[in-house]
DNA sequence: CGAATTTGACCTGCGC
DNA sequence: GCGCAGGTCAAATTCG
């Protein structure tokens, strides 16, 4: 049984408040390094990220609202959540133009283009159409239009991360070039239209990639243990309707425009090394350190910088990964 | 018995 | 237009 994290550990800060405290950048265009410290930070971190979640939440609304600023952001939020295309990560961006800088103006990618699925869904969510009503009809002329995404790149046994949101599997794919199929999945609140799927990398059959599609319109359920962080998250992630509220190691991802790629290891708590990949090629490595934050590198042609992100205390670490036998079913 | 999963079929988009 | 691959549906099956 794990417990002596010593290389990750902390939590303190998440019990609370936390935040991300951009410590300075080395490039335009790079992120440069975030504490998580205080409490307002996020939403001015989030909106560093293009990130303006405001709609539903009366939580924190104003907060976010207030403090969200769009614009210049937005573009490089949107062009992130387009790239997180999850399905296939080698082609770098299936449809970036469309919702970039577009309709940015008031709504974030996020909400422009949920408020373009919606009725798409909405009929092809049941998807697909009785019958009756073919939904090519719709589908015509009309590009489909695809939600904001964002893809984790998660090294577990597990296939199906907790993340505090109950999942009905709706279907099972081969995936060419891969011996391993992809799951979907679809949130079982009826008026939540996030979709998730889930499969494993042919490179690394170690490695899960998990991509969400779209915002959750509830709160979670509750984790199995360790409800704080489910709720923390709700609050990194503002209005906590975004696909990665998930576990705590996946705060990077808090990073829209990264693919991360978190290491827990049953046998060895204290090792939770996260290696964030940018979808636009910038590589980040990261270590665990004793200060109860991970460091990450973040290396691109151009530039390093670091990003220091928070890690919560070691016990939840681990504690969000169902174990293998325990899926729920 | 209701809910969740499995799985083959069908639909859609895209490249050739 | 055709074929391929991804995505979704829905009937059948399994599970709690």
């Amino acid at each position: 049984m794990p417990t002596g994290a010593s290389t990750v550990r902390a939590g303190t800060e998440f019990g609370s408040e936390s935040s991300w405290t951009h410590l300075g950048a080395d490039s335009d265009d790079v992120d440069g390094v975030y504490l998580f410290s205080a409490g307002d930070r996020e939403s001015s971190i989030l909106s560093e990220f293009g990130w303006n979640f405001h709609q539903e939440y009366d939580d924190q609304p104003s907060r976010a609202a207030a403090e969200a600023e769009p614009d210049e952001r937005l573009g490089s939020l949107e062009r992130s959540v387009d790239l997180a295309e999850g399905a296939d990560f080698r082609s770098p961006e299936p449809e970036t133009a469309a919702p970039i800088g577009s309709s940015t103006s008031n709504n974030p990618s996020v909400s422009s283009s949920s408020s373009e699925d919606p009725p798409e869904k909405s009929t092809g969510s049941g998807g697909k159409p009785p019958p009756e009503i073919p939904n090519k009809v719709k589908k015509k002329g009309q590009k489909r239009m695809r939600q904001p995404r964002f893809a984790f790149m998660t090294k577990s046994e597990v296939d199906h991360l907790e993340d505090g949101y109950r999942w009905r599997k709706y279907g099972q794919k081969a995936v060419k070039n891969s011996p391993f199929p992809r799951s979907y999945y679809r949130c079982t609140n009826s008026k939540c239209t996030v979709k998730k799927r889930v499969e494993r990398s042919s490179d690394d059959p170690t490695i899960v990639i998990t991509t969400y599609e779209g915002q959750h319109c509830h709160h979670t359920v509750g984790f199995p243990r360790g409800g704080i962080i489910a709720h923390h998250e709700a609050a990194a992630f503002p209005g906590g309707h975004l696909p990665p509220p998930i576990s705590k190691f996946y705060y990077p991802t808090i990073h829209s425009t990264l693919l991360t790629t978190t290491e827990t290891n049953n046998n060895n708590p204290d090792h939770l090394l996260t290696n964030i990949t940018a979808l636009s090629n910038q590589v980040f490595t990261g270590e665990a350190g004793d200060s109860g934050r991970v460091v990450v590198k973040e290396s691109t042609s151009t530039t390093t910088s670091d990003l220091v992100l928070p890690v919560p205390d070691d016990q939840g670490l681990l504690g969000d990964i169902v174990p293998p036998g325990m899926r729920s079913r």
